[in-house]
DNA sequence: GCAAACCCCACTGGAGAACCGGGGTATAAT
DNA sequence: ATTATACCCCGGTTCTCCAGTGGGGTTTGC
């Protein structure tokens, strides 16, 4: 539920290996970590989430690499977030039962804040984001010319 | 952007100052944590901070205490919660600068997910809550009747 | 067999959450 | 004036997570 540079280095790496879904070869790890500037061995453990969510697969061994486990449009950005982010389900404070009942309204109104959050997250794919990336670009060339 | 047992006490804090706002004495922090189930000197801390934030005042010495600043439909959960946890505003590892254009990209929705999750708080008022909950209290006595 | 690549585990440093505790200060009531 | 009340400030503790680094193990293509 916050961007943070975990969720970010992930979402990108899922853009990355969007990018090259159609090729069918797998991309490194060393490839998406230069591409994006993200520490390589940090980027190693989100894939690593990422494929024990199910969102990637990986190839070991020489030539090996990770490549989507489904289309690009067929993977929200709710989904990686809650992929990566979703491991730490235990909330500390927020016990199971609201003690009061003025705390049962609170976390309602809390709920639906971040029910709209998701709702948003949930329409983008991650073939939305390579779109909207590809169409900006164009922009920039037009410019450019 | 979390709703921390924190951020929880804090607005909980305040729906109980909201509640008596028209008695015109101020509440102390033991029957503020006392009604709401709130550690005491964790309270203080909060109180503290929401003061010089200026959403509450404070009373001094003997039969001091809190009142909230401004009058319950004057203050939106948004506001309670930038306060509490507007603090730590410095995003440790998103620099200011996205290194690639992916990278903006994901940011501006993000930003999009989080401008409609604050929409949402900045639409509820501390009465809006408290009339939500009398609301619902007069329900419960219904059902019991 | 060798090297490339993933896989797993552990560790560090820093920050914030959720507290607890001590001592200081203002103020109302006696 | 004294005292009890209640806020005020500062610091420490434990815990968890983030961000990143490092070492060693395993699978696989050549």
């Amino acid at each position: 539920m916050e961007l943070s540079c975990k969720s970010e280095y992930a979402v990108l790496a899922l853009l990355e290996l969007a990018a090259h879904f159609s090729q069918g070869e797998p991309l490194q790890i060393r490839q998406i970590a230069a591409q994006q500037s993200i520490p390589d061995r940090y980027l190693e453990q989100l894939l690593a989430t990422l494929r024990r969510g199910g969102l990637v697969r990986s190839q070991r061994g020489a030539k090996g690499g990770y490549y989507l486990a489904r289309e690009p449009h067929n993977i929200t950005v709710l989904e990686a977030l809650e992929c990566i982010e979703g491991s730490n389900i235990q909330q500390t404070c927020p016990e199971d039962e609201p003690k009061t009942s003025e705390s049962a309204i609170v976390r309602e109104i809390w709920q639906e804040a971040r029910d709209c959050a998701h709702a948003i997250l949930q329409n983008y794919t991650l073939q939305d984001l390579r779109d909207r990336h590809d169409q900006r670009q164009d922009v920039n060339l037009m410019y450019y010319i």
